[in-house]
RNA sequence: GGCCCCAUAGUCUAGUGGUUAGGACGCCGCCCUCUCAAGGCGGUAGCGGGGGUUCAAGUCCCCCUGGGGCUACCA
């Protein structure tokens, strides 16, 4: 029983550009579905437009999905390798007279569509070719006319779309064309490929984007044509950019190839998609683990999100801070790599210090490519100096002897660790009779160039005593001579 | 143009006739503190407009407005 009614979903992308967090989210969704229902997550590649379709694409395509965590249960299967499939489903409308040869030429098409347009009508296809005698289509075949296959729409009545999300929502046929379901090229169009593939492959539930309720009346009519049982449809709400337009390239980040090389972790962009237009309830923050027995499409709302990515990046920023360390070291270090800052692969003692770097940085960065950027004065000297810092810090009458009061207490300090460099910094404070912020924020700029960072005594210990003093010099020197 | 969907703060959302309209991001302030984060506390800001229905409307109905989608030999 529980296996008769097991629901078999698909997430159906086309190859034609990288995967946005609209097609991302979809999946998403599709998956949690299958999931929570026990069911079968299918993958599918609707690459019947050869024109833009891409290899690299559906390669980037896979990739991204398991980046992502989303692993389908079956597929991918690709319609390119199914066209016999559509082929025959086709002559069968064909033969049944469900559907018909059109030989107009895309001229034409077009003309008529002008024409109406200029007068402020409405185009549908005509019907022009709708009754054509057999001995007509017979000699436009012999003289070798190009034709496509239009499925036959009735005049009359409607079509309901039963929609989990959005109600019954009707279609009057009147306002319905008779569609091309075959290209002149012999290839399907998405509406037909995607109902025979829907209908073989057993779908239960259509998950997808809101942009196709209209066109499911089609699909529902072809699926009927076909003599094929109707799958249950959920439109779920469109991502916007944030200027309220569909996504697109220049709106910057938006596909998960973006987001991953802009050091986001793969679990809070899920997190996040998740909740534009789902909501779980009491807590946001949740792994996509625990999503699965929360997901059910009665929550998923109506209306278009607008993404926005502050808050996707505060998310990613406490994802980062629970990571285990190890694997935090792990997916910076392609970061830290791109940065210049290391060179891969990492030996013994450089490993070491690469690792106590990313875990004193980590506490106050957002994403893995902020990480390496707040991490470079580990590596590299300080070449320039944070200007308010300097106003702040610098220009302070005894400032460069304070520096040099503060190398030389380093350069002798035993043992070389954090307490004794703390208590060390704190008693020269108090013997100075100055507050230790006044020992602190000059020193700070002066190892790291920066007036922010983690904790003083984490770098200089970090650093080490050589670097630390010559720096703490260097500084003095620095300000001497302004 | 025609058809369809949608409408709670800047953004993501809860809400299914009776709530001081709840939460999250952001922003502001305070606390903590060597800075910056994080964290804690507090604050800012919302039912697009107009008609109905009802004792009572963010919630139901209609109109308007606004946004989005489809209307391709794209998917």
């Amino acid at each position: 029983m529980a296996l008769l009614s097991s629901v078999r979903v698909r997430f159906a992308p086309s190859p034609t550009g990288e995967l946005h967090i609209g097609g991302a989210r979809t999946a998403l969704f599709n998956y949690l579905f299958a999931r929570a229902k026990k069911g079968t997550f299918i993958l599918r590649i609707d690459d019947t437009d050869l024109e833009r379709s891409r290899a690299e694409y559906t390669e980037a395509l896979l990739d991204a999905m398991r980046w992502l965590g989303l692993e389908w249960d079956e597929g991918p299967y690709y319609q390119s390798r199914r066209l016999e499939r559509y082929e025959d489903e086709a002559a069968r409308l064909l033969k049944e007279g469900k559907a018909y040869r059109c030989f107009c030429t895309p001229e034409e098409l077009t003309a008529g569509r002008e024409q109406a347009h200029k007068d402020g009508k409405n185009y549908l296809y005509p019907g022009t070719c709708r009754d054509l005698t057999p001995e007509k289509i017979e000699e436009y075949c012999e003289s070798g006319r190009d034709f496509v296959v239009r499925l036959r729409i009735p005049d009359e009545g409607s079509t309901v779309v039963r929609d989990l999300i959005r109600g019954e929502v009707r279609f009057n046929h009147r306002d319905l064309d008779d569609f091309i379901i075959m290209k002149s090229n012999g290839l399907p169009t998405y509406n037909f490929a995607s109902v025979v593939d829907d209908a073989e492959m057993k779908i239960t539930d259509v998950i997808r984007a809101e942009e196709h309720l209209s066109n499911t009346p089609r699909q529902q009519l072809c699926l009927e044509a076909l003599g094929y049982e109707q799958p249950r449809y959920a439109h779920v709400p469109m991502i916007l950019a944030p200027d309220r337009s569909k996504l697109s390239k220049r709106h910057g980040a938006t596909s998960v190839e973006e987001f991953r090389s802009r050091g986001y972790l793969p679990e809070a962009l899920i997190n996040y998609m998740a909740l534009l237009g789902w909501s779980p309830g009491e807590k946001e923050i949740l792994p996509l683990s625990e999503m699965i027995p929360l997901f059910s499409l009665e929550r998923v709302n109506k209306t278009a999100a607008i993404y926005d990515t502050t808050k996707l990046t505060w998310m990613n920023g406490q994802y980062l801070r629970a990571v285990p360390p190890e694997r935090l070291a792990a997916e910076a270090l392609p970061f830290y790599t791109a940065a210049g800052l290391v060179e891969p692969p990492l030996g013994g003692e450089e490993e070491e210090y690469y690792e106590k770097v990313v875990k004193a940085v980590s506490d106050r960065v957002k994403t893995l490519a902020e990480m390496a950027d707040a991490s470079t004065y580990f590596y590299r000297e300080v070449d320039s100096y944070d200007e308010k810092g300097v106003r702040k810090h610098f220009r302070k009458e005894g400032s460069a002897a304070l520096l040099r009061r503060a190398a030389s207490l380093l350069h002798t300090l035993e043992p070389f660790d954090l307490d004794s460099v703390e208590s060390g910094y704190r008693n020269l404070s108090k013997e100075l009779g100055i507050s230790a912020g006044r020992l602190i924020h000059p020193t700070r700029l002066a190892i790291s160039g920066r007036t922010m960072g983690p904790g003083l005594f984490d770098i200089i210990v970090l650093l080490g005593r050589e670097k630390t003093v010559s720096r703490l010099e260097k500084a003095a020197l620095w300000i001497e001579r302004q």
